[in-house]
DNA sequence: AACCCCTTCAACCGCATTCAC
DNA sequence: GGTGAATGCGGTTGAAGGGGT
């Protein structure tokens, strides 16, 4: 049995609200407010409406403080830019426009600047354009970085849902300050000023977190990371997906939660100038430039990957290409990065059981020592990634978000 | 003038979450 | 803690209007 409708739909009216209806709506919530209870408000009110179509007339349209008209180009770089962090959470997006409701950034966003973005795309890879068109899009405005920095993940949800009340977290309008600060990841791109790249900051890489379990371990430890880049809301929606699952976050079962389709979806792609994809441990890639490096080191490609599967020391060889710049990088993440991937390795299958210090100086030294000429022989440029995470595929048990390269160049190893 | 197609956007619907008891 | 009601949210629908033929 479905659940019973919110009103007696034979005995309310329906469709467009005429002129009438808007005054004597707009006089009662002036007059009386809405008392906290939408249900009871057209029966005070004498109208013969729903209450939640109330509420939507209200909210959308009546309220004093709404816009209307046209959006402008800041509107768009903003909307662009959360709907690649966050996706479709319109009414997330809308407590960043003053005055926009959520149906309306909805509506512009379906009918217009969708279209808009797309009319830039060639017909033959507009999944590729569109990505990089909403990165760049996304970079040009506002100064949205970092959205969440600060918060507790697990608040996350509450925070993103109180709108309104953002006092304990930061804006999502506030650039980014400090060393996280930059006026564009494209801009460090092009210069090579890595926000955090100095020998005085390479030591804010690690983690510093006590730990207990896996939840808290990687709370903080993501925490730490994602709050130098573009994507945390975006991996801690990932995150929280998981943690939702935990129980069934077995190798078999990770494909079950969706994740292995995210890749492929826009909003997983942050405005980042990096768009860092990774082949990892998906071979063979279809990218032969790609195969190329695999082919050319099979033996540390196998070591690594049989290190990780074996719940001991998980280094991970991972070859990231940048789809801005067509450029590779390697590199090799520690059980930090590969939280999500290989606890579903561990012998037991419990996401519990994680090692509890990465260990980049080793990483970076065992990158030095095994993986830089090899790389640096196949002809392989090293990609400083300033801020980047990267999705693994499914294919060797689920996704996992990298740091890897990020640590290692901050602790100076690489060129 | 009539028809068709397309775009826009207000409104609806059903589900999820929150709230009150 | 459980339950039902209220609210919030995002996807979808369909009426209205504009432009082209």
């Amino acid at each position: 049995m479905g659940r019973a409708p919110c009103c007696d739909k034979a005995n309310v009216k329906r469709g467009p609200w005429s002129p009438e209806e808007d005054t004597i709506l707009k006089n009662f919530v002036e007059k009386h407010g809405t008392g906290g209870n939408w249900i009871a408000l057209p029966r005070k009110a004498g109208l013969k409406r729903c209450g939640k179509s109330c509420r939507l007339r209200w909210l959308n349209y009546l309220r004093p403080d709404i816009k209307h008209g046209d959006f402008s180009e800041e509107e768009d770089s903003i909307i662009c830019s959360l709907y690649t962090s966050i996706g479709s959470r319109w009414s997330i997006i809308a407590a960043q426009l003053p005055g926009r409701t959520d149906n309306d950034i909805k509506n512009y966003w379906n009918t217009r600047l969708k279209k808009k973005l797309l009319g830039k795309c060639t017909k033959d890879n507009d999944n590729q354009q569109i990505r990089r068109l909403l990165a760049k899009e996304a970079a040009k405005g506002a100064g949205i970085r970092r959205p969440y920095n600060g918060d507790h993940i697990s608040s996350e949800t509450a925070a993103m849902s109180a709108s309104n009340t953002q006092s304990s977290s930061e804006s999502l309008t506030e650039p980014a300050t400090g060393a996280n600060a930059m006026n564009s990841p494209y801009d460090a791109l092009e210069t090579g000023n890595v926000p955090g790249s100095s020998s005085s900051e390479s030591q804010t890489v690690g983690f510093n977190a006590t730990h207990g379990t896996s939840t808290h371990y990687y709370e903080q430890g993501f925490k730490q990371i994602m709050s130098q880049t573009d994507q945390y809301s975006t991996l801690t929606s990932m995150l929280m997906r998981l943690e939702s699952n935990e129980s069934d976050c077995s190798t078999d079962n990770i494909p079950s939660l969706g994740i292995d389709t995210i890749p492929n979806e826009v909003p997983f792609y942050a405005p980042t100038a990096m768009n860092v994809k990774a082949e990892a441990m998906e071979r063979p890639s279809s990218d032969p430039q790609l195969n190329q490096a695999c082919n050319s080191m099979p033996a540390l490609w196998e070591s690594c990957t049989s290190n990780s599967t074996s719940g001991g020391n998980n280094y991970q060889f991972s070859t990231l290409m940048n789809e801005d710049t067509g450029n590779f990088s390697y590199g090799l993440s520690t059980e930090m990065d590969e939280l999500i991937l290989y606890r579903n390795h561990a012998s037991n299958g419990s996401i519990l059981q994680v090692k509890e210090e990465p260990d980049y100086s080793t990483a970076a030294a065992y990158w030095a020592s095994q993986l830089a000429e090899p790389a640096k022989a196949s002809g392989f440029t090293a990609t400083i990634c300033p801020n980047y995470s990267y999705i693994l595929p499914s294919s060797e048990g689920g996704i996992g978000t990298g740091t890897t390269a990020q640590g290692l160049f901050q602790e100076g190893i690489i060129y």
